[in-house]
DNA sequence: TTGAAAGCGCTAACAA
DNA sequence: TTGTTAGCGCTTTCAA
């Protein structure tokens, strides 16, 4: 100890002190009704005016219940009147917090990031948090390194994760153990439910089984997603659990593994649609990928929904906005976003104390117009 | 003065000071080869361990040319070795400013916004900036009051505003008077360059009029944007303006004024296509219309492109994904982001002073497989 | 070229 | 229930 101990004072009695009050009133005595300097009101500012201390101030801005209410309402009083806010940097300098949330994505598919950004701000604007957006390269060696800086460096009081970068749990305990909350969007269960958003699409693509079934179709190709994504994993799984109930088994060469992409769609559906006995209906396992299936048919003058039946998954815009429209299947992905900034906010707000229910989300099948019964 | 004078000093030495260090080296005197501490290095451990000042390492931090070379680079060294970040609170307190950049943004489609996004994060990661995004809704009589306390609260170097939102100047005044740099993106120039990213749609647009007059239509239908966007003015102006120097007038029946929606291009195709003379070409000023008037067109059984040329206009995801193909114009719609962020970065860098050019951008056709000559 | 000391605006620990 | 005091980690005068 004492390496700084008593160093920095002094005599300072004497030295002028330079604050940084703008215009003062004549007297120290008198609080002035309005505001009228420019500089932002401070803590001070209202600690004066309030003939209180900082500290009680600083309870108010809080929600402590330790302040009588006449306090608080006089202090809440001149807040208002003086259009005082606290500054967000000297509050989390103080507390070791931000007051901002973070948004970890790497995925591709700019409809789902600003769907799912629209849910966390609804949420987080509620709260008063801030969102600070921040894409990651899950292909760079030091994209977790990189993350967790970023995460540190900013202090958040809570981030979350985005498909597929949620799927990586060493990203999520490395997070958790630079000591910042982590929410997590995934496919499957793979955290405590208070960490997790789950969607359950094998639910959904097993909809999707019962539908091409109930339709007639027995002849069915299937475009699985790549196989790193755990979402690829649970529609396939649902998909053909689904179909096996039913007494159908996929041919492999009726199985084709594509990216999740519009060429990888329209690739796939060439090997299908050009295989002697091709299938009457084509579930691909996303909507970017039935596009493709589209211009497959298209370039082989099929006609959908006669010839072919394509299903997609994800509801995006181009679903309904092909022609014919398609049918798909759709996530509720803004009300998933918005669920993760809540959990986020409950648990810091709780201080990680009360327990939070599982979230979870059952996507739905949409029928539209690329759906018919297989021609006889 | 002295309203504070002297009131928070005292005898200090005899109290015991609380520092937050941790472990310590036995004495004072060595400085460890390696950082043992759980604690987060701050700009104290740097100093001590490089012996200099406070001071001294904040120059090397910000950057000051008035560090000799060798203290800089010893400096470094330990900055390196020990992992030191400064943190950005703590520098933001002192130095009034929070080393993130605003995007603000009140525009619904969602592949513009990640596109802006990413070129804007693609800059300020560079630079070192994180970003923080901020969407508004105008018809909120606060918005600007809103936006105007964001920017003041989280101190932010700088915003980059998106149209339509960037249209609106009272706010891009609001946020300047609030001593916030602001870039906007906008349709035609209005303000200086300094301020802007220029992109010059009428040009494109021009170029779409000679597309369709080369092609030999004459009887040409044209889908407007909502006229309180910039934009769709001019689109409009440059579209018709070039149709006129080939000599072509359109009549009052063959322009409809859309929404910029799928919806509003659907129900402008059908009021186009209902009557008698049908248009052979159509000209939407965005691809979400284009694609209502492929559906209009699909549904009376017109083909695209033998009894219709539509073009539309962004290059949006759907432009490549419809089938056939929608010839529309690409706005480099990312490098417009990363410009914006560019500008603000090299203002905020320059405290203003260098004066920074236009940055103008113009779109061009992409002829794909909806356009053809009329049937004769 | 470097350093000492005083804040930035707020919260925290402790005391009253 | 309220106030006092010492920081949070950095930058900024100003002086050397």
């Amino acid at each position: 100890m004492g390496r700084n101990a008593g160093k920095s004072q002094g005599m300072v009695e004497s030295k002028t002190k330079k604050t940084k009050q703008g215009v003062q009133p004549a007297t120290d005595a008198a609080a002035p009704l309005t505001w009228t300097l420019k500089r932002k009101p401070t803590i001070n500012d209202v600690a004066r005016l309030a003939e209180v201390s900082k500290k009680t101030v600083s309870r108010v801005i809080n929600q402590s219940p330790f302040v009588k209410d006449d306090t608080r309402e006089k202090i809440d009083a001149i807040i208002r009147q003086i259009g005082y806010a606290p500054d967000p940097q000297a509050r989390g300098l103080a507390s070791q917090r931000s007051f901002l949330l973070g948004l970890v994505y790497d995925n591709p598919n700019a409809q789902y990031i600003v769907n799912i950004q629209n849910g966390v701000l609804e949420a987080s604007r509620k709260a008063g948090y801030e969102l600070v957006v921040h894409p990651c390269d899950r292909s760079n060696p030091r994209f977790a390194a990189d993350v967790k800086r970023f995460v540190e460096r900013q202090k958040l009081d809570g981030v979350v994760l985005l498909p597929p970068v949620s799927e990586n749990n060493a990203l999520a305990e490395t997070l958790a153990e630079a000591g910042c909350r982590v929410v997590r969007i995934v496919a499957a269960p793979l955290d405590q439910p208070a960490n997790t958003v789950v969607y359950h699409d094998w639910k959904a693509a097993g909809e999707v089984a019962d539908h091409l079934v109930d339709l007639g179709h027995r002849a069915i190709g299937f475009i699985t997603g790549p196989s790193f994504y755990r979402s690829a994993h649970e529609r396939a799984r649902g998909f053909i659990d689904r179909l096996a109930a039913h007494g159908i088994t996929l041919p492999p060469e009726r199985v084709v593994e594509g990216a999740y992409t519009f060429e990888s769609g329209d690739a796939a559906a060439e090997t299908l649609l050009g295989r002697p006995d091709r299938p009457t209906a084509i579930f691909a396992s996303n909507d970017e990928m039935a596009a493709g299936v589209y211009k497959a048919a298209y370039r082989r003058g099929l006609v959908i929904p006669r010839d072919l039946t394509v299903i997609g998954f994800d509801d995006s815009a181009l679903a309904s906005r092909m022609c014919p429209t398609l049918s798909t299947v759709r996530s509720p992905i803004r009300d998933m976003g918005r669920m993760a900034a809540e959990k986020l906010i409950a648990r810091i707000a709780a201080g990680d104390a009360a327990p939070i229910g599982a979230s979870e989300v059952v996507p739905h099948l949409l029928v539209r117009e690329s759906s018919a019964a297989p021609a006889t």
